[in-house]
DNA sequence: TCAAAGCTGTTAATTTTTTGACAGGTCGTG
DNA sequence: CACGACCTGTCAAAAAATTAACAGCTTTGA
């Protein structure tokens, strides 16, 4: 037996980059584009056509040889290998401000990822509608990630109680924890976390922001002269 | 001249992980921890203590010779790096539900990013209070961008405005975007974006599920023999 | 006072990722 | 039909990132 299931043993790097790449060739085909070659599909993302190449020969044939890729053939192939070739079921835990914007982003539907569930222990909250969604108590949890074979979970609770929802979670069956708390969550070897970490990704524009500033203020000095 | 002030040329990758650094040596800091080595620091962030030093290394002296780092001498010196050792004003564009969750949410100001405005073109929204700043119209963004000084705006309007609104940033003296519509920005190159993209999150998530629960297939199977 | 245990900064080795190169296939056109 | 312009899948080379190794310092305890 194999140590991984074809195609699940892909750089992250890779893996980072299908959702780009399934994006653009959506909107390709919105506009009604039939083929698109490695060359132009890279070079609207700002990236080597090789590596495109690169990235897709880990799941192999997506074209007949010598043609562009088809669009049509395309997205559903990536689809399939993101893994939401089928709508994956979703629940919001934390009925809190991040987690009423998610509950409200239709994207999410959009792109394969349905709300059945938005779960909160205010009872404040407790009965609120977000566009079909309903925040119930925490006690439905557990029955809704059964009855609904949800997958994945969106964590929006406060950082305290992120290991201790994330518990009741892993418990309760769920694969997946797209968590939005700025800590790190201990999880069984067969449950996935994505951390989204606000705080990485306005520190490290910071950084750039610095550099640039000390840049110009050099380049004055200069002409100063 | 040297192309890049000095601590700019860093790879990507490290720069990402200073935030994770300054995050759990303030954790350190708030209970009382004074030394810290490296592989204490890197075994808490799962990373190897060679890394750390590596990455640091880009840098220079943090410690001296032969004895572990001093929290209290690392935080600040990260904050410099980064380039929050004084607070980098910021605003919000777009008070929709995304930008609303983003105004309440109070670590921005405490990790160094306060809040200095809020924009919108919705008149029903102008006017509300979050946290102490008002939502204004756009029409006074240059106004307080100039004013106050502000470096990075935080990006929230839908993605078709996306662009009509950074080319407004750029002109009114923005240096960083942080980006939360799913597109690409154009800019010039004295100026920094930073895409968060939620689908990638998502998606790259639910690649690994995919792998998860067909792994866990492949075993039942195996099982059933 | 000396050895052992820790520690960092630095460089070298290793691994991973990106990029380049090209064999072979397709297509449209003259 | 032959040619040039494209195309992909594949593998090799190059670049970049990670990891290991170690010199040289500090402290502790016998
Ligand atoms: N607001 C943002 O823009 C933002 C951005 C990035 C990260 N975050 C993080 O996301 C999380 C939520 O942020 P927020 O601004 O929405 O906070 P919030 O306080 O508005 O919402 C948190 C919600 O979680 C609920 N909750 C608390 N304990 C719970 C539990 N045990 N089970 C279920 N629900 C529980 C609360 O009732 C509240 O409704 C925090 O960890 C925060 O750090 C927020
Ligand atoms: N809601 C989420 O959880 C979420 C998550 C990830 C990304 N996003 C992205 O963030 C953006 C905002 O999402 P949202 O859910 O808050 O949408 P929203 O519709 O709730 O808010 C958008 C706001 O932008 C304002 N606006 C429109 N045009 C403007 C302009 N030219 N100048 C200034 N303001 C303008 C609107 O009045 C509205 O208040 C979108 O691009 C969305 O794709 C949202």
């Amino acid at each position: 037996m194999r140590k991984q299931k074809k195609g699940c043993d892909v750089p992250d790097a890779t893996i980072l980059r299908l959702p780009l790449y399934l994006e653009k060739l959506k909107l390709l085909q919105a506009i009604g584009v039939e083929d698109v070659s490695s060359r132009q599909l890279a070079e609207s993302l700002d990236i080597k056509a090789s590596q495109l190449r690169h990235d897709f020969h880990y799941f192999g044939g997506f074209s007949r040889p010598g043609r562009p890729y088809q669009v049509a053939k395309l997205v559903p192939a990536l689809e399939k290998i993101i893994g939401i070739a089928e709508p994956v079921h979703s629940i919001i835990v934390g009925a809190g401000h991040l987690g009423q914007a998610l509950a409200n982003y239709q994207n999410l539907d959009v792109q394969g990822f349905p709300i059945k569930g938005i779960f909160d222990v205010n009872p404040k909250l407790i009965g609120l509608d977000f566009r079909g969604a309903v925040v119930q108590d925490m006690d439905e949890m557990e029955a809704v990630i059964d009855k609904e074979a949800v997958k994945i979970a969106i964590l929006t609770v406060p950082a305290v109680h992120a290991q201790a929802v994330t518990d009741r979670l892993v418990a309760a069956g769920i694969v997946g924890i797209f968590n939005f708390a700025p800590m790190d969550l201990k999880v069984p070897a067969n449950v996935a976390v994505r951390n989204e970490r606000m705080a990485v990704g306005i520190m490290s524009l910071s950084f750039k922001v610095k550099c640039i500033l000390q840049n110009s203020e050099e380049k004055e000095e200069a002409e100063d002269l």
